[in-house]
DNA sequence: TGTACATCAGTGAACGCGCGTTCACTGATGTAC
DNA sequence: TGTACATCAGTGAACGCGCGTTCACTGATGTAC
C-alpha cells in the first residue's frame, strides 16, 4: 500500500541508517537486502523503490555515513578528547557506530569504482577537517600532520580490533594515544 | 585417481598458497572453493580431502601466510629499506602478495574465533620481530615503538589503497614514510 | 469542500544464480604376501 | 623381485541454501474536477 511522501522519505533515511550500521558491523558482503529492509521495518521488495541496486546503496551509504555518528573526529569537543574517544576500548567494540575508515577501508579496494570514489572523497574531507583542527595559524604542514594522525589512528583501531586479548588491544591503543597526544602538544 | 604422497602434499601446499594470494586480493567472502582449487590445478571436490571446511582453510591460511611473501618486515634488508618497500605505490597495488594485516585486518573481527586467534598470534609475533629490529641494546620502549610503527604503516597502506587519485595515495605514503624514517633516526 | 480516480510505495511469491558441501565412482599408489 | 589387492586422492554430478532482483498485486495517497 502507498504511504505518504514524508513516510516514504523517512523509510529511505531508515534504510540508509540501517545499512550504515550493518555494513560497518559486518561488511558489505555479509549483510543482505532483506536484513537491511527488515531493520528499517520494511520488506525486501520495498528496497527497490528507493535504490537501484545493492551496489548503489553501498556508494550512497558511504557518502551518507560521514557527518552522522561517524568518526568522532568532527566533534565539537577538543582534539585530545576526540583522540581518547577514538582510541578507546569502547570504539574497538562498537564497530556499528564507529569510524567507517577502520570498519570498511579494507573492503573498499575490492569494490566497484562508485564505492571507491565515494570513500576517497570522504577521506579527502576528513583530512581537511583534521588539518583544520590541528593547524595552528597558517601552518604549512597541516595536511601532512593530519594524514599521519589519521593513518595512525585508523591503523591502531584496526589492529586493536584484531587483538584476541584485552592486553594486546590496550597496548595498541596506548601506544597510539601516547604518540598522538604528545605530538599534538608540540 | 590416487596420487603419490609427495604429490598430495604439494597439492595441499598449492591450495594454501593460492588461497593466501586470493584472500589477500579479494577477501575471504569473494573467493570460492572452486576458484581456489582451480588456481591450484584441482577441482573443488579434492579440496575436502585436504581441509575440513572453508573456515578451517581460512584459519590455516592466516597462520601460513606470515613467513612467506608476507609483510616484508622480517626481511634481511635494513629497516629503512623495509619501510620504503612497505610504503610504496607497488605495495599499494599488489594486494595479493602484500601485507596480510592491511589486506585482511578489517575482515578479521567479523570472522570466527579460530580466524581471530590465528591472526592475533601473527600480530604478536610481528610486533616482536619489529621490536627486535628497532630496539637498540635493551631499550624498554621497544614494544611500544614497534606497535606504533606497525599501526602507522598498516593505517597508511590501508588508506592509500582507498585513495582514488595517485596524488592522495602518494600524500599518504609520503606522510607516513617521513615520520617513520625520522623517528627511526633518533 | 466532496467525490472519483490515477498514482505509486509497499508486499510477498517467484526467479536464477553461485556458493559450500556431499558422495558414488575412478584408477594410480603402495602394501602384503 | 613379482603379483594381487586394499587404500584413498581426485573427479564431477548433485544437493540445499541464501542471495539479489523482479513482478503482479494491493490499497492508501493525493490530485483533478
Amino acid at each position: 500500500m502507498k504511504v505518504s511522501k514524508e513516510t516514504s522519505a523517512k523509510h529511505r533515511a531508515d534504510l540508509l541508517k540501517a545499512a550504515s550500521r550493518l555494513f560497518r558491523e559486518r561488511g558489505f558482503d555479509k549483510v543482505g537486502i532483506a536484513e537491511i529492509a527488515g531493520a528499517a521495518g520494511l520488506t525486501h521488495g520495498a528496497f527497490y523503490t528507493h535504490f537501484e541496486s545493492k551496489e548503489a546503496l553501498c556508494a550512497e551509504v558511504i557518502a551518507h555515513t560521514w557527518g552522522r555518528d561517524g568518526t568522532a573526529l568532527e566533534a565539537t569537543v577538543d582534539w585530545r578528547t576526540s583522540v581518547e574517544a577514538y582510541l578507546s576500548p569502547k570504539h574497538v567494540r562498537d564497530r556499528a557506530t564507529g569510524c567507517p575508515f577502520a570498519a570498511l577501508g579494507g573492503d573498499v579496494p575490492r569494490e566497484s569504482k562508485g564505492i571507491k570514489t565515494a570513500f576517497s572523497d570522504a577521506l579527502e574531507r576528513s583530512i581537511d577537517v583534521i588539518a583544520a583542527r590541528l593547524g595552528r595559524e597558517g601552518e604549512a604542514s597541516g595536511r601532512e600532520d593530519a594524514i599521519l594522525a589519521l593513518a595512525t589512528m585508523v591503523g591502531a583501531l584496526l589492529l586493536a580490533r584484531t587483538a584476541a586479548t584485552p592486553q594486546l588491544r590496550d597496548d595498541i591503543l596506548d601506544a597510539a594515544r601516547k604518540e598522538l597526544l604528545e605530538s599534538a602538544r608540540t
